[in-house]
Parts: structure tokens; sequence; C-alpha cells
DNA sequence: TGTTCTTTCTAAAAAGTTTAAGCTAAATTT
DNA sequence: AAATTTAGCTTAAACTTTTTAGAAAGAACA
């Protein structure tokens, strides 16, 4: 049962190699007849082209790349789902590699799809990185490169992201509308512009409605995991710090809080309210359930995809690429913690 | 910024390709200073082999492909997670598909890997997949594969699972440990041989215990969604359904039965205790905590990979093949819910 | 001197596809 | 009838790497 290949077939039909070629992608120099009994054949024999054979011909791979943080995080799933089922749709296959966050590994990734000659690459910026050049290599090399969710102001391509600082100033406003006037932020790292924007977007929002901002009510979650969440919120309790709100960068510190403040037998929302950033499928599924902001990530990933094909497309044609920058909308998901 | 290709370096160098080909994969026939002298100068351009023409020599593509039913479960992306950095190691790099459940879809995507000319598949079947013609189908293709967690009792080939016949009795046995005497069972969909296997363990638990088995107390999970557990609960509430326990097919319908009991005031697990399956990251997040079965995805994504390697390694030597059928163990992760 | 080995390199073929260019025979035009 | 066009193929080259066969040059030996 191995693959057949087109010399197999001009063979089988006594016509030349190019001619079976010509036949199966319809070129118009080749009769009707003839088209037919080597689509038939084909057919019956389940030819595929040789993908490896075709790239050398045609430097065009089929294929891309995604390089994300995290694998096992619900919301860069959603994206993967986006990407994947679009570029099906356009018959490409895609690679995935995780940097976990790491900039040495994010490199390292990038330089194993180079090599493997992907058409283009996804990416979603590693906490730790800090430098952009490896990135700028991307499009050095002639792939088209779109960055999605985390990105960085250093960087010039195409880019599928939200807006963070609005998102998070909605957050923060609904949680002053419920009444709320001492709002703790447990931001995300120092580095990446998200946090940097959502931590901007909160500050924003209190100056906006007349509350001071108390830097001691900001926490850093390092590690964005629900254990930080859960010890910033024991911390909150043990300084008895005046706190009637905590609004967490992502949903797994928010529901660290939740659970600590369960534990401690506060009510939520009357005494201390809670409020996430992601909407992942477990916020809505524990008790009380977790007001949040929406970020559609399969929509992002299909975006982010479609932003690609037009980036090749205009390249084919030789016109000058222009890099689209793209915002998803947010939406806030009001449950119970608020 | 062009990829460089033997022929450039054996220009600048002015040699013949064939011997920077050699020298680069340390040919004994090439001498010491001339293979210092390629080496250098492929480092200094970063020449990297263009693994489309290595390809059509070797037929060798040092790729592989996973195909699973779901991309945003926290299980499986920790099989993802295992998988792909286990092959990292050995240089592979991996393609990722999704069946979505669908014994169509899967056929497709095994299609497609295929015709990318994969070194192996990773399967785990869809919930849907009735007929196994089109996995025998790769392994007569010549292309190795490793059946993991899903798999079926109709396929000859290696596989990597968990004994979910035992699992299940360790949990209802726990159940059972605990004072539990009516025991229900949220199990998974009729035809995938793991719902099966756990509902099987769940019977034999019983029986081993003198419980009688009462089959008004298992519920069908179609989709093993959070909902559906939700429903099954309700339901039993409604009945006035003597329970005193439930064992769920996964966390997910497990969590949807908290949820319902919680709403309902029951008290978990003095009225009724709730067990689920998997070891999900968000069994330990919520409040109570849910008690389950651990499975460890990584592991399982690690040591099918291996498998993989193994199966390769005597396929060049030309060895008959020998299927390798792995039971990782499972653990009991006893929590606040029972 | 001629033969046989070594050592180190090269030429050529092969993998399977695509495509530019060319050829043949029939059809059309002048 | 001769010249040109066209339909429908084929040939050959290209893409880049790997591998086989063997060439060239010098050393060793008879």
């Amino acid at each position: 049962m191995k693959n057949l290949t087109l010399k197999d077939i001009a063979a089988a039909l006594n016509i030349s190699v190019t001619t079976v070629s010509k036949a199966l992608k319809n070129y118009p120099d080749v009769s009707v007849k003839t088209k037919e009994r080597v689509k038939a054949y084909a057919e019956k024999v389940n030819f595929t082209p040789n993908s490896f054979a075709a790239y050398l011909r045609t430097h065009e791979s089929k294929t891309i790349g995604i390089v994300i943080p995290r694998l096992n995080h619900y919301f860069f799933s959603s994206i993967l789902n986006g990407i994947i089922s679009e570029a099906e749709k356009h018959e490409y296959m895609t690679f995935i590699l995780c940097s976990e966050e790491s900039y040495e590994l994010e490199k390292v990734q990038i330089q194993r799809l180079l090599s493997k000659n992907v058409d283009g690459i996804f990416l979603s910026i590693a906490d730790k990185t800090h430098d952009m050049a490896h990135i700028q290599n991307i499009i050095d090399n002639g792939t088209n490169l779109v960055i999605f969710d985390k990105y960085s102001k250093l960087t010039t391509c195409s880019s599928v992201v939200i807006n963070d600082r609005k998102a998070a100033y909605t957050a923060v406003k609904h949680l002053i509308k419920k009444g709320k006037k001492r709002i703790a932020h447990f931001r995300g790292p120092l580095l990446p512009q998200n946090s940097i924007d959502r931590f901007l977007g909160y500050k924003q929002a209190l100056e906006d409605h007349g509350i001071e901002y108390d830097k001691n009510l900001v926490f850093i979650c390092d590690e964005i995991s629900n254990s930080e969440g859960y010890d910033h919120t024991q911390t909150i309790l043990d300084q008895k710090l005046d706190v009637d709100a905590i609004f967490a960068v992502a949903d797994l510190p928010a529901i660290g809080a939740i659970k600590c403040l369960l534990e401690n037998r506060i009510k939520i929302p009357d005494q201390i309210a809670v409020m996430g950033f992601s909407n992942w499928m477990i916020s809505s599924l524990i008790t009380p359930s977790l007001s949040t902001i929406d970020q559609p990530g399969e929509l992002m990933g299909r975006k982010a995809f479609k932003v690609f094909i037009e980036e090749r497309k205009s390249k084919k044609r030789n016109e000058p690429v222009v890099f689209q920058k793209y915002e998803i909308e947010t939406t806030l998901v009001e449950r119970n913690s608020t």
C-alpha cells in the first residue's frame, strides 16, 4: 500500500508525468477526455501528491506554526481551536509549539518552525520575553507573522489583540457602579504589555470616578496562578486592609481569591466582590460564579488566520505588505461574584 | 536573508555540494580540515538543511501528528504537552488536529496526516467512531500508530491507556468505604470502551460489596458536560430517589452535580458525596473540592511517544514490529466532596 | 615502471512535483 | 498548396538533499 506517485499513474495510463500533473490541476492544455481518465484513476488509487516534492518547486509548504506560552490554559486552547479550524478550511496544517513563558525557549521554537519552512507563524509572546530581535528575524526570513493576544509595542507586524486597557476599565467601572470604593488589583508580571495595560485601565477607572489610587492595594501575580490569588487575599484579610472588591488580572487568581474568601466566611459579593478576566470555562462552574471579561479566544484565532491569508495574498501579488492591527471586542459577563 | 543551501556553501568554499553534505554529517571520507572549514562556515551563515529535500531522499519527515477529540479539555492538553515535549527532544515536530468526537472528521484528519507523510500518528478515538477500518489504513500505509486514552478493542496497534475498569472500581470502593450504599452513576456514551469499562468497574464494585445494582441509578451523559451532570442530579432530587453518592464518568458532570447540590442546599458529602474522574485542574479549585481519579496525562503523552520511538527503531532494523500495550497507573485523590 | 592502495574529493542519479519550452499532427488561413 | 495557428501532448530542467559510483592523486609495494 505504498503511496503512489505521478510516475505510477503516468505509467499505468501510458501518458507523461506532466500530463498527469496538469490534468489533476485542470490545466487548459489537457483534453477533457484525458483529464477524466486521469482523475478517475487517481481517485481509484487514492493518489495524493507528495507535499515534500511539491514544496521544492513551489516554495509553499502549506503549513503554519503556532507558538504559545502555555498549552493547557483554556483561553489559549480556544485560540488554537480558532486558528486550526480556519487553517483546515484553507488546506493548511498546523505545527504547535510551547514557549512555557520562556524567552529562550520562544527563540528556539521559532527557529524550529523556520527550519521547517512554515508559511506563517502565529505567536503569543512569552511573559519573560524582553527582546524582540528573534521576532524581527521571522519577517526578515520572508515568513508571515501574526501576533495574537500577548503582544509588544516593539514589534512591527500584524496583530490580533484585545484592548486590555479598555476592558480593565470596564471591569473596574462595573465594580464602582456596584458601590465598591476600595478596589484591590491583583496584577500580572511587570514585563508583558497586557498586564501593564490592565493595570493602567484599573488606575484610569479609579481616577475617572474620583477614587484615589492606593498602591498598597496592588499585588503582583508573577505566575498568574490561583495560589497567588489565594495568598494575596489572605494577606489582605490578615492585614485587615480596607478592601471591598478585588479585580484580578485573570480568572485563576480571582478563583484563588474566592476560595480564600469562602474559607474565611467572607460574603461574596456583599463584603468583598471579585472580578476576573478572560472568562475561562471554570469561571461559570464555581460557586459563586465569577464575573469576568469575556475574551473570545476562538474568534481571535479565526481572525488571526484570516489576517495571515490576506498577507499571503498581497505577497503573492508582490504588493507591499501592509500590517493589519486588529482589536477584538470584549464583553463584561456579570455573575454572582459581583 | 533567504535560506542558504548546500550549493551556496559549496560555492563560497569552492568545493562540491557532496563534500559539504558529507562534512556536515561527519562522513569518514572528508578530511578533518575540510570538515572544520565547512562546519565553521555553516555555523556562521546559520545553515539548516532543507527538510523537504531531505525527505525526498530519506523518506523520513521527522514529523508526527496527533488527532484528539477535543482541544480545550484539560486532560487532552496535558497529554499534548507530554507528547510534544518528548517529541522535541527527538527533533520531531508535531501537527495537531481535532476530531470533535466525530467519526467522519476523524477519518478526514487521519487522511490529512497521511498526505503530509508524518512518521507517526497519535490517536485518541472519537466517541462517535464505530468502525476501525480507517485506523487499520494507517498501519497498512506503513505509518506508525499509537493509540492513547480512548482506545478500542478492535484495533491491533500499540496503545497507552489506563485501566478504566480498575480505576472506577477503586473510586466506587472508596465511596462504599465512606459508608455510602445508594451510589448513582453518571456514565458516558454507549460506544466508547472507556465509559463501558468505567461502568463495569462501578458494577463490579457494588457486587463485590454486597450492594445490589439498580439500573435506575445510572444516567447517561452523551456530551460528558457539566450541564448533564447538573440535570441528572436535579432529576434525582425531583424524583426523590434514594441516593447518597454520585460517581461520574468525568470531572465535568461531577462538577455539574456539585453545583446542583449546592443550589438545593444538600450537604456534600454528608447527604450526598460526589466522585469525579480525571483530576482536571478545576476539581481542586471548586468548593467543595472534588474527589477524583488522577489520570496522569503528561506521563501518558510521554510514554506514548516513547512507544513510538521504540517501534520506529525496530522498523529501521527491519525487525517485526511488536505492538506494545501500556497501562498507566491511576491514583485516587481524596478531597472534600467525599 | 607498473600495480595496488589510500585518501579525498567529484559527478551523477535519485527522490516526486511543477513549469517553461518545444514538438507533432491536425485544423485553419492565405 | 503553402504557411500559420492551435490543440494536446512530451521533454527537460528545476527545486535541494542524499547516496552511489568512481575519479584523481599520491603513497606504498613488487
